[in-house]
DNA sequence: CGCGTTCTTGAGGATTGTCAATGGAAGTGG
DNA sequence: CCACTTCCATTGACAATCCTCAAGAACGCG
């Protein structure tokens, strides 16, 4: 039934059938419904348990006092909410669903005790927090040096990514629940500047958004202007190999 | 002798006196003097030791292909130059020491096996990457929202508040090695608007920078500037207390 | 002392933000 | 099912922030 999060549990880690058994089956038990709008995580939170997303897309962001709104990432399926899954502090920020939510939960306990059997489970999850670390250096990368147009074009490259590699984009399609002002806060633009910047990525032929589905026209097209960094994609980081292809690959738009 | 180390140890993990000791003794070997302009950490490196920055400070950052680079963050005395402490993988990013640098190395299995036998240990090191990522998450936030004033008056507040962790911001004042071009690659602005960001925070009389010398003059002022998050001081996350004076502090401001 | 690096300044322009208004889509309640 | 409300997308006009280019001054290092 976690489809998606057995999908990523096979590429991030190299979990044996009885390892995925056991992950599983921990999570099986009490799934959770939220609906859209729902807080996944509120600041200030001690959580008691780790939660993985089954469906649905949360947005891990923080508040300014005066109100500004900054998205630190999305949290996709299969993604963990609780970045803490090792040291149990207080959550320093706050997740909200942008749409309906099925999350499973594991306590912090029957977690730590699987781990502590299994070790290839813990790599695995030391591997997801080691991804998603990698996930916000891009998000500084993009939002301190891409132009607006380039930063639209590599959040969706990212998405895309990400959601390719747990299947959920087939035929470069898939639902994307955001509203512009929701971009606005992952991007650090304006809501009107985002538009514009939509309009602009339609004119140029690289994606179609409408009614809540996003389609990416031109995968490679929307990767150079975006000047993507597909190590991502790999989530081994750079590997030899693939540090060559990185040289490779952004020569190609330089 | 590393003195700032000790001082996060304490600060950060409740390590018994035995484990400091432990911990320190496997530091004390062999120090690495590294120049100005070294490299520390190359990207596609596999890193066989953990290091620890003892002093100087190292620049975290990424390029984009056309050449334009973003840092992601500064690596301070006592800080972990590997961020992957816990999962071997390769680096994604590059460090480059701003000052002259001095590390102590301990190699991997050294440390795995030490944390193993030392909980308080393996804690210390979870609770150090949970800041970090805090750090990151804060990055974020600042170059995302904050206009350029802002954003430079909060990147000095975490420094103040950081550096003084360690006591190694006496007076207010520390040594800042840091030039324009690197202080713009840190917040997403040109130089030129560095520059004359700088004067405009001189101007307002909070901070005074010269001959690699900067000094806060006034701390309250800068941080009602900068909306500064006063939770990054406190290592914790905000408890229950702090997350009401979370609400306090910051309602100054508004 | 001389040279390279860094800092500073000016002018002009591009990108992006703000304000305000409109229209459509979606959801709500009767 | 329709009227009503609210949210969301879109557009225009204008302004502000920030960037680029370019040149000169100051600083620091050998």
């Amino acid at each position: 039934m976690p489809h998606q999060f057995l999908r990523k549990l096979e590429r991030l880690g190299s979990l044996s059938p009885t390892d995925k058994e056991a992950l599983v089956a921990l999570l099986r038990r009490p799934l959770i419904n939220l609906p859209k709008g729902s807080d996944l995580i509120r600041i200030g939170d001690i959580a008691s348990s780790i939660r993985v997303l089954l469906s649905g897309w949360g947005l891990r962001y923080k508040f300014l006092p005066d109100g500004r709104r900054q998205i630190l990432s999305l949290v996709l399926p299969a993604d963990i909410c609780e970045m803490n899954v090792f040291s149990s502090l207080q959550m320093d920020h706050s997740i909200i669903a942008a749409a309906p939510t099925v999350l499973a939960e594991i306590s912090r306990e029957d977690l730590q005790a699987l781990m502590a059997r299994k070790p290839a489970i813990r790599n695995y999850f030391l591997r997801d927090l080691q991804l998603t670390i990698g996930l916000l250096q891009e998000a500084i990368v993009n939002i301190g040096q891409r132009t607006a147009l380039e930063r639209m074009a590599n959040l969706f490259c990212e998405l895309h990514a990400r959601l390719d590699l747990i299947g959920s984009a087939p035929d470069m399609q898939f639902e994307f629940p955001l509203v512009q002002a929701d971009l606005a806060a992952a991007t650090g633009l304006s809501t009107v500047h985002v538009n514009r910047t939509l309009q602009e990525l339609r004119h140029l032929q690289l994606i179609t958004l409408s009614g809540k589905q996003l389609r990416i026209l031109d995968v490679a097209g929307l990767r150079a202007l975006a000047l993507f960094n597909p190590d991502l994609v790999r989530l081994t980081g750079p590997s030899q190999t693939s540090a060559d292809r990185f040289q490779l690959d952004w020569s190609i738009v330089g």
